[in-house]
DNA sequence: CCAAAAGTGTTTAGCGTACACCCATGA
DNA sequence: TCATGGGTGTACGCTAAACACTTTTGG
C-alpha cells in the first residue's frame, strides 16, 4: 500500500451527472442539454456540474435536479414520497476514466432520477437548449453495442460518455422496476391502474396483459392504496385512483416477458 | 447551471476502497488492514488507496486488491473466468460526505471483489496487518442500524465510513447471488454442488435443502458443467466437480428462504 | 347500440417445497 | 455395520399465463 500523504495526491475534478427519466407520449425520455461550450459544443449532453466544496454527492445531484427541471427530490430513505411533484434520485454508477473529458481528470457520479411526466423542461430559462428525448432516439434499438460506440459517433450522439452512461441508468430502472414499486416514481401522486401499466410497458417496451396486471398490483399488500375517486380519462370505464402504497419491495417480482 | 470553468473546480482527493469477500469456515468474511497512521489510528479499515494520475478507476481497484491480496482480478465481461484464482471485481458505490475524511475532501469510489478462501492475507508483507473478519463480527445482527450507528463508535468499529460501505458491500453481494452466477465466485475453479451450497448458506445466513438445491443449480441451463472427475472431501459419498458455466443471469433465481 | 377501458372468474401448466428413498464411501 | 454426505423420485400447493366474461362510461 503506498504511503498515505495528503499533500502528494493528484488533482481531480468531481462532479454529478443526471439521468432523469420519465414516460412521455408512451415512451421512456430522457432530459438533454445543449453544450453552449467546447468540447462537444453543440451537442446534446446529460445535465450535470461541479460538486461544490463542502457538499454531499447527493445533495449535488438534488441541486442539479432542481436547477434543470424545478423537481424536488425525495429522499428514497423516508416512508412517504410525500411532495406531489418529487422526484426519486438515487446514485446510479461513477465514471472515470482518464481521457473522458480532454481537458483535464474529470469523475463523474452519475444519479438516476425518475419524474413523472413533466410540462417543457426548463434549462436556465433558455427553452430550446433542454429537451425531453426518446431513449430510443440516442441509444438506437441495440442500446449496449450502440453505447459502446456512440462516443465520438455521429452528430445525434451525446458528448464524452454519456450514452454509456445513460444507458447503465435505463438498465437499471428497467430492473429496478421489477422487484421494488419504484414504476410509481414515474406517475403523479395519483394515478390508475392502467395509468401504471403503461409506465411498465413503456420502460419494458412490451405490451401486458391488463388483468393480469390488475390482479398483480392490487394483489400485492402495500403496493397501492385507493385514494377514493375515480376518473374518466380516455373514454371507458371510470378507474380507482390509487396512491403509492409503503412497500418498496415487491415479493413476488413482477415478470418482465421474454423479448 | 453554473459556469463550467475547469481552473476554478474544488479540490478532491479520490480514492478507491475494497470491500473483499470470502466464505472462510461457514462464515462471510471480508478482509480488513490495521491503520498505522491518524486518522484512527490502530483501527481497522477496508484496504484501499489514491487513483492515480492516469489510471483508470477499476484499474485502481484491481491494482490495490492484487496488493493486498495477490489476487488477480478478472473482468466480470469476458466469459471465461479462466485464471486459476481470480477474483470477481465490480463497483459498489460512491461516497463523499465532506466531513467522512477530517484532513481534506476524499470521494472515495468503493468497489466490491468476491473471493475463493484464501491462505492467511498479506499486507505488504506484515503479517498481523491485515486480517479476515467475520462480518457479523464486525457489523453485529443488526447490519443496517450498527452501520449507521458504528461511526466513532467502539474500538471494534471500522475506520471513517468503512462500515457503511462494507453493508453496502454486503447487501450487494446477498442479492446479487439470488439471480446471477457470482456465488461461484467464491468457490474454487472446480467444485461440488454441496460446496457451492454451503455458499449460499454462509452469505445468507440460512439453510438450504440440500436436495432442492442440488435440482435447482444442476437443471439450470449453462450454470454449472460438470468437470469429470469426482471428489471426496469429508467421508460419504464423492460429489461430482463442476465448473462455473457460461450463464451469468439466472433466470427464474434462486430464492432466499424468508427469515 | 357500439367501442373502449376497467375489473372479475376460471382453467391450466410450471415451479418451488417438503420429504421419502437410494447410492457410495470411510470408519 | 453405521454414519455421512451425494443424488433421485414424487406429491402438494401456489402463482403466472391465457382468456372468457361482466361492468361502466362516451359517442
Amino acid at each position: 500500500m503506498p504511503p498515505y500523504d495528503p499533500s502528494a495526491f493528484p488533482p481531480f475534478a468531481v462532479t454529478v451527472d443526471l439521468v432523469v427519466l420519465t414516460v412521455r407520449r408512451h415512451a421512456l425520455c430522457t432530459l438533454v442539454v445543449r453544450r453552449g461550450e467546447s468540447p462537444y459544443q453543440g451537442r446534446w449532453a446529460l445535465p450535470g456540474g461541479f460538486v461544490r466544496a463542502e457538499e454531499d454527492l447527493g445533495a449535488a445531484a438534488a441541486r442539479e435536479l432542481v436547477e434543470e427541471t424545478g423537481l424536488c427530490a425525495y429522499d428514497p430513505a423516508s416512508p412517504p414520497p410525500v411532495p406531489s411533484n418529487g422526484a426519486h434520485l438515487e446514485q446510479l454508477a461513477t465514471y472515470g476514466a482518464p481521457d473522458r473529458d480532454p481537458r483535464m481528470r474529470v469523475v463523474s457520479v452519475a444519479h438516476l432520477a425518475l419524474a413523472p411526466d413533466l410540462p417543457a423542461p426548463r434549462a436556465g430559462g433558455d427553452a430550446n437548449s433542454a429537451r425531453w428525448a426518446p431513449v430510443e432516439e440516442i441509444l438506437g434499438k441495440d442500446e449496449a453495442a450502440v453505447a459502446a460506440a456512440a462516443e465520438d459517433g455521429g452528430p445525434e450522439a451525446l458528448a464524452f460518455d454519456h450514452a454509456r452512461i445513460l444507458a447503465d441508468g435505463v438498465e437499471r430502472a428497467r430492473s429496478k422496476i421489477e422487484y421494488s414499486s419504484l414504476a410509481t416514481a414515474f406517475c403523479p401522486p395519483e394515478f390508475t391502474v392502467g395509468e401504471l401499466r403503461r409506465v411498465y410497458e413503456a420502460v419494458w417496451g412490451v405490451s401486458l396483459d391488463p388483468r393480469n396486471f390488475h390482479r398483480k398490483v392490487t394483489g400485492t399488500p402495500g403496493f397501492l392504496v385507493p385514494a377514493g375517486g375515480t376518473t374518466t380519462r380516455q373514454g371507458g370505464r371510470p378507474a380507482q385512483l390509487f396512491r403509492a402504497g409503503g412497500a418498496t419491495l415487491l415479493n413476488p417480482p413482477m415478470l418482465r416477458p421474454e423479448v
